[in-house]
DNA sequence: TTCATTATACGAAGGGCTTCGTATAAATGC
DNA sequence: GCATTTATACGAAGCCCTTCGTATAATGAA
């Protein structure tokens, strides 16, 4: 399954994952917190994600009620994905290192990613 | 500085940072071993370059010599800021354990992140 | 010199994403 | 009932990316 989502889409998908099944006009006052942005281009938006599956609607009332159709970890996982095949020669493990090394981390995060070493070598 | 080459841009880059400075001709032909390209096309992209910036070019001689202006690692890193962005809320390290937990990596691999976090440690 | 080869320059088409204006229908309030 | 509000539908413009065709100039070979 493709999944590769826009910008606009993302930010769309991301108001779906947080608030659930919701309406056009939820996660239009949801992005105009943010940003202005016009209510029909945001219909617009989820009209098109519904056809591509992004998305699926229940027009039973007048207002149609949209829910993501993909979970926001495996749109993770794609574009992880794709990032590590476009820029860092399908090794997702130099990404990792690159990602690390370009924040600083709490210790409650060092010791998360330790943990999770751990498990991938008693596993392996 | 914006840093976020395109799909095609980025094919192209690969080969300037592995050739170093190269001419289009160069180009387009390392290309074709993977896909076809037509020879106008790959010049037109790296003429648009040019004018982004991405590329510079040397008209000294007829056929001119192109060299990235961006470095690899700069752009892996515009890349990674911008996903860690845009689906990790920010947070690198949660782009990290998702980049490590999505394939197997080899013991080498492993300890490679194990130095890393240690240094980490160290500064912190 | 003349013809074929090999460069760059450039316009334009086609597709995708984003935005918006307008049309229309349903619901609401007075 | 009737005007206002609030939905969806939809076409089209604008922008960017990609691709290609064609024009033109420089080079090289016979």
């Amino acid at each position: 399954m493709e999944t590769k989502p826009t910008n606009s889409e993302l930010e769309i998908l991301h108001v779906l994952w947080q608030r659930g099944p919701s309406l056009v006009r939820d996660v239009h006052d949801e992005l105009s917190k943010r940003r202005t942005t016009g209510y029909t281009t945001v219909l617009k938006l989820m009209q098109i994600m519904a056809e591509k599956g992004l998305v699926r609607r229940n027009e039973d009332n007048r207002a149609h009620v949209y829910h993501a159709m993909v979970s926001e970890s495996e749109t993770q996982k794609g574009l992880t994905d794709d990032l590590v095949d476009r820029m860092f020669g399908g090794s997702a493990h130099r990404l990792a290192l690159h990602a690390l090394g370009s924040q600083k981390a709490t210790p409650e995060e060092l010791s998360e990613i330790r943990r999770l070493l751990d498990q991938m070598e008693e596993r392996s």
